[in-house]
RNA sequence: GCGGUAUUGGUGAAGUGGUUAACACACCGGUUUGUGGUACCGGCACGCGUGGGUUCGAUCCCCACAUACCGCCCCA
């Protein structure tokens, strides 16, 4: 084994592939339906955009950012994620001018990296669907963000999923929350998790959702953000619930989820999902949030943003093994040669099948009419078309319906011009 | 960055310090003449992740490295 692929990524085939592109054109068709459209933007990206949108000390900068110098020794980083690329992008292209419509709304899906090791379901390149829309702080916005999420997976008939609500509010709420939190969990200090008392300093926030069972008791009376927000964020919150009550869609608040990137503001959700795939185990799928200082940050107006990424590795765990759409196509029809002779026509009539519409392959390895014959079996051949010199010669080839059998002589050009209506009379 | 387990052909896998690395599936070919899915026959690892070492001799023992899976950290 001379060549292997880099730790951490992985080949995604045909089968495979059908899957992906099942999910991607889904996440199309509902995100544009919602007036969301596609935006692009490089896979790689100056250091400083993920550093600056991340904050410096979140984990993902100091150590699982995948960077590396270029030869013109710029600093360059593998997108770690999806929402910085596209504010830069934003505030470069300057989509925050009048003559766009707000709230800019945009889509992508793609790969991005990171630099750790790689684990259950984890790998150094994965990829992610996500959305992001810019200029509004409405909790209505909120609310079509995460309706938008919900319907595209129960559009891919993704069971077991329910929302799950925070908000982290603006810098006051996070600054107060903070110190509170701290206040309270200093005296339990030896008590806390080995981990924790290093959370205590480092990320105090991340205290809350600590596997360590005794951490949980002690969080269990700790302070509630929730009762932090400031009285704008307090409105937004409720504005958010009851637009999401309003269009029946269920939701449960989780004042202990956090982040762990620092941009995040107010609104934060996540859709988690139980499943099989996952153990029966709740997963996350998408997650998401208000980000309202992060367009300024890159040096654009005040702008308020929100979005969220979906899993694609994970959603993918999550598809009916039985969905049609992610089944492989039978072939319409397959081209039997009984000799080298009869090459050219024979191939002539692959084309006019193909031309006309229906997928159709012949043999290229000299096979056997026997092993041809396996061939069409294998690729699940609606029909086999046998050409050989004695048919050519009377301007008509067999044609045979390989689900019953039944085999018929059709003229040469009826099945060039009108394959179409020669295989309706074999059905 | 830390820890555990694993690594034999296209696939699933058995196996032993010493002649020809089992078996199954798949695949390829054949069972006389141009037709599939069954049956029968035959073929298919000069090699046991890579590199060292121990040994008269290693796929099987030791070390290092790589990769995969699982866990920790962390998580978009």
């Amino acid at each position: 084994m001379r060549y292997q692929k880099p730790k951490g990524t992985a080949d995604i085939l045909p089968k495979e592939s059908k899957k992906w592109q099942y999910v991607e054109a889904t996440a199309q068709q509902v995100f544009e339906s919602y007036q969301f459209h596609e935006i692009r933007t490089p896979i790689f990206e100056s250091y400083d955009v993920f550093e600056r949108s991340s904050g410096e000390s979140s984990d993902v900068v100091s150590k699982e950012m995948y960077d590396f110098y270029d030869k013109g020794e710029r600093h360059i980083a593998l997108r770690p994620e999806g929402t910085a690329g596209v504010v830069r992008a934003y505030v470069e292209n300057k989509l925050f001018g009048p003559e766009q419509v707000k709230p800019y709304k945009v889509y992508y899906h793609g790969p991005m990296f990171r630099y750790e090791r790689p684990q259950s379901g984890r790998q150094r390149q994965f990829h992610q669907i996500g959305v992001e829309a810019f200029g509004s702080t409405s909790p209505q916005l909120d609310v079509e963000v995460m309706a938008m999420a919900e319907q595209l997976l129960s559009k891919l008939a993704i069971k077991g999923m329910h929302l799950v609500i925070n908000s982290l509010g603006d810098v006051q709420t996070r600054t107060d929350y903070h110190q509170a939190l701290v206040d309270y969990l200093t005296p339990f200090n030896d008590e806390l998790s080995e981990d924790s008392q290093r959370r205590l300093v480092t990320n105090p926030l991340r205290i809350l959702d600590s596997k360590d069972k005794h951490d949980q008791e002690i969080v269990k009376n700790a302070p509630t953000i929730l009762n932090f927000l400031t009285p704008e964020s307090a409105a937004h919150f409720e504005a958010v619930q009851s637009g999401l009550k309003a269009l029946g869609i269920d939701f449960e608040i989780d004042h202990t989820m956090v982040r762990g990137l620092d941009y995040y503001t107010d609104t934060i959700f996540e859709i988690m999902v139980t499943s099989p795939a996952f153990n029966n185990s709740e997963m996350t799928v998408i997650a998401g949030g208000r980000y309202d200082g992060l367009v300024k940050e890159f040096g654009g107006p005040d702008e308020a943003g929100i979005g969220f990424g979906i899993g694609v590795e994970r959603l993918i765990l999550l598809l009916d093994q039985d969905n049609e759409a992610t089944q492989e196509q039978p072939l319409d029809c397959y081209v039997v040669k009984t000799s080298d002779a009869v090459a050219v026509p024979a191939f002539k009539i692959l084309q006019s099948i193909r031309q006309a519409g229906f997928s159709a392959d012949q043999d290229y390895l000299d096979r056997k009419v026997k092993g041809q014959f396996k061939n069409a079996d294998r690729l699940q051949a609606r029909f086999v078309i046998t050409v050989g010199d004695s048919e050519l010669a009377q301007n008509s080839v067999p044609i045979k319906n390989m689900a019953t059998g039944v085999q018929v002589d059709m003229p040469l050009t009826e099945i060039e011009n009108d394959f179409k209506s020669v295989i309706a009379k074999l059905n």
